[in-house]
RNA sequence: GUGCCCAUGGUGUAAUGGUUAACACCGGAGUUUGUGGAACUCCUGAUACGAGUUCGAUCCUCGUUGGGCACCCCA
């Protein structure tokens, strides 16, 4: 009777299938074991932002959707396909951050962060989401860290500060071989100039190019001079370039971008063909590579009308993201080892009832002097105890019996050496902590 | 959103249209209950989910979910 067998009902507790919940595409738990990245880098960004003076700011994971909408712009990819729309009790629209520079900008107008003096350093740490398909340093969660600039008027020694963060933080992180690449993008009344003059360019040459192009040419001009398709190759080499097309003041502004990297001795290319896929950018825009990946692990730029665009008056930024997933595959592609927290500790070792009670107590006296503890409650025979001090790389063990307790005393074994020594349990602390200088 | 590849214990790998799905590491227990690193013994634990084809599916087909890569785009 096979066919019974195969019923729904469980044959065992053991046979029956379960369902398993998965993480959700593109997002991933951040296991212990690569969290010695996550806090170096934490730690790095951290000490970066303090030393240029940028101040914390935390915002929240989800915001009204039209803010993004209006920051980044409708006929982007992050808005058409890439938001995450938060379903809700309410009449509330809100959706998941994608980036946050627009959050920034709304908390900036809502506190009138304008009122303290100017310009306003921020920087941030936190997940960013966008709907897209997972692939290499892409996710559907993914953390930026980032740098921002905000007020304090339309100056180019920002934007070289706001590359400047991006840049000591990633060279803090040991990755050799940076490059950036910088461009400018125009501004309001420039950008509409060049864009009408690259369309027409390309208008002539609409059959040659690639389906791609001529989808950007009615959607996106911009992003042609980023096509790698070889067809369109001998066209982009000879449209109009844009650092060619820019106004003066945009010109002189990227000069003076330029001319403090070189003060900084920063090493950057001109790449007239750089461009961002966000609206609100303008200017100066720039990414930052590590050597071997073809994905930037920061980049960002000017947006001196994304203020202005969330209702505020009128005020220049710039700023950098940082995106963490990638930092950390290319620490680990380059064999950056995560530092081993390295601490001294001591392990404490019972025997018997009456000494795992004793060292249930000795354990806050430790914590008190300040020493590191591990145990292994649970793990009643002292081999597998011993067993376990050596596989946590504990540099003593301190050995507690029955005969101990009632002798007030403790063995402190060093695990080097496996040299050991009984002392008095009133002078345990001191003798540790001497013997783990 | 499109295309290609993939899914076997926690991890890394075997195997098969037909009884108990194998190995290594990890984990757990232990080798005469007071001493670690070695060795040995034993143990837990898997065919992602759902449907179809079949006498019979972990294997073949489809769908779902997830993973990988590329495009689009982006940190």
């Amino acid at each position: 009777m096979p066919k019974l067998i195969k019923s729904k009902e469980p044959q065992t507790a053991k046979k029956q299938k379960k369902f398993q919940f998965q993480s959700p595409k593109g997002m991933h738990d951040i296991l212990p074991a690569d969290q010695p990245w996550w806090d170096k880098i934490r730690k790095v960004s951290r000490d970066t932002a303090e030393f240029y003076n940028f101040l914390r700011i935390d915002t929240p994971m989800m915001e009204d959707q039209d803010l993004f909408t209006i920051a980044v712009g409708t006929d982007t990819d992050i808005i058409e396909k890439e938001m995450f729309y938060v379903k809700s009790r309410g009449k509330d629209r809100y959706a998941l951050r994608p980036e946050c520079t627009a959050a920034i900008a709304r908390s900036y107008i809502q506190h009138g962060l304008s009122h303290l003096s100017q310009p306003v350093k921020l920087y941030y740490f936190g997940p960013m989401f966008r709907h897209e398909q997972p692939q290499a340093g892409r996710f559907r969660q993914f953390y930026q860290a980032g740098f921002e600039i905000l007020g304090g008027g339309l100056d180019a020694i920002y934007d070289a500060q706001a590359i400047l963060a991006s840049y000591r933080m990633l060279e803090g992180l040991k990755i050799k071989g940076l490059l950036m690449q910088v461009n400018s993008i125009g501004c309001r009344i420039c950008r509409p100039h060049y864009k009408k003059k690259l369309s027409d360019y390309y208008k002539k040459h609409e059959k040659d190019v690639c389906a791609d192009c001529k989808r950007r040419l009615k959607t996106n001009p911009l992003r042609m001079l980023d096509c790698k398709n070889t067809a369109c190759l001998p066209f982009k080499e000879k449209s109009p370039s844009l650092l060619d097309s820019i106004c003066v003041g945009c010109s002189a502004h990227l000069k003076l971008v330029l001319e403090y990297l070189d003060e900084l001795a920063l090493p950057y290319v001109l790449n007239p063909h750089l461009v961002r896929g966000l609206d609100y950018y303008s200017k100066t825009v720039f990414e930052i590579f590590a050597d071997g990946n073809n994905q930037a692990l920061a980049s960002g730029g000017r947006y001196d009308y994304l203020i202005e665009m969330l209702g505020g008056r009128p005020t220049s930024g710039v700023g950098s993201a940082i995106g963490i997933e990638r930092v950390v595959e290319a620490m680990k592609a380059r064999g950056i080892a995560a530092p081993k927290t390295g601490k001294a500790s001591v392990f404490l070792v019972y025997i018997g009832d009456l000494a795992k009670k004793k060292t249930l107590a000795l354990i806050e006296d430790f914590r008190k002097a300040g020493i590191d503890v591990q145990e292994s409650f649970g793990k009643d025979l002292i081999k597998r105890q011993m067993q376990l001090a050596d596989k946590a790389e504990a540099n003593l063990a301190l050995i507690l019996g029955q005969k101990e307790v009632y002798e007030e005393s403790a063995i402190i074994r060093d695990l080097k050496s496996g040299a050991q020594e009984t002392v008095p349990l009133k002078r345990v602390i001191e003798e540790v902590k001497k013997r783990l200088k």
